[in-house]
DNA sequence: CACTGGAGCCAC
DNA sequence: AAACGTGGCTCCAGTG
């Protein structure tokens, strides 16, 4: 893994010294809310605990491990459910012992398990986030590390604290979090992220005409007309729950190289959750069966699929969506491959040569993670620069793969955004010729004496 | 007491 | 033929 043009040296030196400059800017932290934050979630803490402890599953748990007795272990409580309890145990992880996921553990309808789930959640964001951040703060500014050497794809990590990984999708969560990044006296916090990023630059690479057009076409929409195909629906009856299945279920996972098994047990789960405007999951399952769809199948991969299967449906629809939906990008998968299989390497948009072992997917991933990321640090390495150039009081406070945190003087705000725009859908196109799809971004503002969780989009 | 791998969960 | 990509952090359990 090396720069093997001299524009990729270029790229990675500039941007390690703006992101060391990211990183001294730091951001401002309400440290009297985090302290608050913690105390609020230790309270909810010790309420679960009190009822854990009163519960009469806790009293069969303590009689099996005694002194040892750890209500932190998955493992204990593994234990108590399968061995003593007698719940059938359906899934192991690798090493053979129950997995103890959530995902599993919701599968069983015990208050003990939802109070013992809900603990494990409080006490990830009371030691990861609230007291992580705490911890790293010093005289009120959070000053996370931004690193560019320490991944395999070139994208760049974060860490002491790990600043692309705060809760953002548990609305609850997101603002409890979030609540304590803060913007400097008279600024506001401002997030850019480019929209579609690794579809937009992995375009770049396979030219699909098909997925080009889709880009280029806002009334086009991949992922509902995706959601519509695996579940046999027309335009106007995907709601916005179904099209997040297909984005989610079937779209992202196929891009980074999964298969029609696993999708389609997937999607049909999924079913189960939903709540429709007419009816629920149920509805669903009967209008795939008015389909000749009757159940998942057997999902096993040494069998082929049988007729009237969902599993069956899923192979077709994956057998469209890159043999004929798009097929220039199915080609180009194969043909990228076969090069890498041949050559021992394969090389980057954006300069930079990979070479050595690497699976299928890793090598029809990475370029195409890489180069979205490049994008974004190109952006980031100039927009710093007209910062300066302009003598704006403005700072680039984090960066979050392909989104550019800001803490923005609020007379700056109209001007801080006509550079952002500039540089990440005007100027990037200049400087990188391959470039061949309209790039654009989302912006979310907050407002002045606002927090980073109160972001908000349209411009 | 230090260290390590596994498992889980947070983000894109 | 194979089968979801990249990261970091925390806790547990086991080892030396």
């Amino acid at each position: 893994m090396k720069p093997i043009t001299d524009a990729g040296y270029k790229l990675l030196h500039e941007g390690c010294i703006a992101l060391s400059q990211v990183e001294a800017n730091g951001m401002k932290i309400d440290t009297k809310y985090i302290n608050r934050a913690i105390i609020y979630t230790s309270n909810r803490i010790d309420k679960m605990l009190y009822q854990i402890g009163h519960d009469k599953i806790f009293k069969v748990w303590k009689k099996e491990f005694g002194i040892r007795t750890n209500i932190g272990s998955r493992e204990q409580l593994g234990k108590i459910l399968f061995s003593v309890m007698d719940y059938p145990c359906s899934v192991r992880t690798k090493t053979g012992r129950p997995k103890m996921d959530e995902a599993v553990l919701n599968t069983i309808d015990l208050p003990f398990v939802r109070y013992f789930l809900k603990l494990e959640k409080l006490k990830k964001v009371r030691s990861t986030y609230l007291e992580g951040i705490l911890r790293e703060t010093t005289d009120g500014y959070l000053h996370p590390f931004f690193n560019l050497n320490t991944t395999q794809t070139f994208r760049s990590s974060s860490d002491h604290p790990n600043f692309q990984n705060i809760p953002i999708r548990d609305i609850k969560i997101a603002k409890l979090v979030r609540r304590a990044f803060i913007a400097r006296k008279n600024h506001q916090v401002v997030e850019v992220d480019y929209s579609g990023a690794e579809i937009c630059n992995a375009a770049c690479y396979h030219k699909d005409p098909r997925m080009i057009s889709y880009i280029k076409n806002p009334k086009k929409d991949l992922h509902r007309d995706m959601a519509g195909q695996c579940f046999i629906l027309p335009r106007k009856e995907i709601t916005k729950e179904i099209r997040y299945c297909g984005k989610n279920i079937f779209v992202f996972p196929q891009f980074y190289g999964d298969y029609y098994l696993h999708c389609a047990e997937n999607l049909w789960n999924a079913i189960s959750q939903m709540k429709l405007k007419k009816g629920d999951g149920q509805s669903l399952y009967k209008h795939l069966k008015s389909e000749g769809i009757y159940k998942l199948g057997a999902c096993n991969p040494e069998e082929s699929p049988m007729e009237g299967t969902f599993e069956k449906h899923l192979q077709e629809v994956e057998y469209d969506f890159w043999n004929r939906r798009f097929k220039v990008y199915g080609q180009w998968k194969k043909d990228w491959y076969y090069n890498y299989l041949k050559k021992g390497y394969f090389d980057t948009l954006t300069g930079f040569r990979i070479e050595g072992i690497y699976k299928r997917n890793e090598v029809i991933n990475y370029p195409i993670q890489g180069s979205a990321f490049h994008w974004l640090l190109w952006s980031l390495i100039r927009i710093q620069k007209l910062l300066k150039k302009y003598k704006m009081r403005s700072l680039i406070v984090g960066q979050i793969h392909d989104s550019i945190v800001s803490d923005v003087y609020k007379k700056e705000l109209k001007n801080y955004l006509e550079i952002v725009k500039q540089v990440m859908t005007v100027d990037i196109c200049k400087h990188w010729k391959w470039i061949i799809v309209p790039l654009k971004v989302d912006i979310e503002v907050a407002p002045v004496g606002g927090s980073w969780y109160d972001k908000k989009g349209g411009e």
